[in-house]
DNA sequence: GCAGGTGGTGTACGGCGTACACCTAATAGG
DNA sequence: CCTATTAGGTGTACGCCGTACACCACCTGC
């Protein structure tokens, strides 16, 4: 029994610990079945105790995320800004793609810890190296959003029915009638699914090449702000030549 | 007494009243304090009574999003293509901040309702009536991502530190102790911040026109898709053209 | 050897979503 | 007109959650 005990006190638990223990089971179970109470039992513990080494449990999503962001490789320094804050992004997704909860704890958060901020500022940094103004580097992190995560948010994971809701397989006739009501009902969508499953010749419902749709974002952001980069670019110009088009429905209407 | 029962009973609550009373609450209190209890209180009845018509909370929010996109406007006719994305999507920011809980309550969603379903349709159809295409559309759909639905994330609301934490006002000095601190630590966050607040000589802290920063992502992508489509853009000519950068970091390695 | 801190415990409270059994008043069918 | 059905509101209860608070065991330095 005093055995028991000296084996718990082994290694006494730390905030460390914590962390790595709720990274774990967040990427088991994900992060809705995240609490504290079985983040627990899984360190063999008492729910109570964890309250030792975080405050609570949005200080340990803020330390998830931290945990997280140190996985993102640093700026490479080779390549020119392009290629830098590309490799960076790409380093980011594939750390979002390890740990599935990322993205929502990301989202969920009001962010401002030290260890975004520091993420922040360091992919900041990749463009004012590059030579961009602070201006133009303001405005197109902003442009850049989730996507210096290295997430999108997905909008339609898999845009044709084939959600296989039912037990097991469907008759193929179901399965054709639910096609053509779709393409009754949702013509474009199942257009664009169509020649999305079409152009790489997959099995039907896993067409859509998420690493391509990412990329295909982000270079095409890239692409654009190179271009204003390169004409010299600066907000104060940009309001002078285009004022109609922001304020024709940019001010919300007093319904 | 027979009274208020009959008051009670005279509107005897339906779907559409629940709906518009969680709108209600949801834009009161937010989403996070959006409970079914809460909501019940609300409507003058016993929480089950929801239940009733609504099957769950999950649904009570499929039914909530589903009234949002209600109140974007359709697609217009008169503009081409781009100005009818333009248009929407400016329109799908104005309904979201009317309803501050909206996006977060899109993003928790698994979608695939059929008002998400009606409306990510209709938004693919304005591309294709535009001469786009089902290949292009797909992808440029994806890129557009949650801008669609008018919202980017919000990485840093207020990116410097001017949070007001303390109670009241602070010295200036420790203010200006503050603010030498943030730049040591985060000279970049710091540059760009302080060029957004200076290019329109706005109160420090308060100088990030979000619909300015919108706008100019949203133009940033149509520009790209412009020119995209202009060229005859395919995914196939995408892919044997730099098939090497997307391998070179796309594909998640073993850690 | 004892004081104080560090870290794990036990109990308890208020909130949540919702299953289930119940009741009541309106409605439809004979 | 009376009765069976049912739509809509009620009450109770369960199991989950985060966490406040009081307590206690051990380790450390004086």
């Amino acid at each position: 029994m005093t055995q028991q005990l000296e084996a718990a006190r082994r290694t006494p638990l730390n905030r460390e610990r914590v962390l790595q223990g709720a990274v774990a089971l967040a990427d088991d179970v994900g992060l809705e079945s995240l609490s504290m109470r079985r983040l627990a039992e899984d360190l063999g513990v008492v729910p109570m105790a964890i309250y030792k080494h975080v405050s609570n449990k949005d200080e340990l999503l803020d330390g998830m995320v931290a945990s997280l962001i140190g996985e993102i490789d640093p700026p490479g320094t080779e390549l020119g800004w392009k290629g830098a804050v590309r490799l960076r992004v790409l380093s980011a997704r594939q750390a979002l793609q390890r740990h599935p909860w990322a993205r929502r704890a990301i989202e969920s958060r009001t962010n401002k810890t030290p260890a975004v901020l520091d993420y922040m500022d360091s992919f900041a940094g990749m463009f004012l190296a590059g030579g961009f103004s602070a201006d133009l580097t303001h405005h197109v992190m902003h442009a850049l959003g989730g996507r210096m995560w290295g997430f999108t948010q997905e909008l339609f994971d898999d845009p044709a029915v084939p959600t296989a809701e039912s037990p097991a397989g469907i008759s193929p006739e179901a399965q054709a009638a639910m096609v053509e009501q779709m393409a009754a009902r949702y013509p474009n969508i199942v257009a664009i699914a169509t020649a999305a499953t079409h152009e790489e010749g997959s099995v039907v419902g896993h067409g859509c090449d998420d690493q391509f749709e990412f990329e295909f974002a982000l270079d095409l952001l890239l692409d654009g702000f190179e271009r204003l980069h390169e004409q010299g670019w600066s907000s104060r110009q940009a309001k002078l030549n285009r004022p109609r088009a922001g304020n024709q429905q940019g001010v919300p209407l007093p319904h």
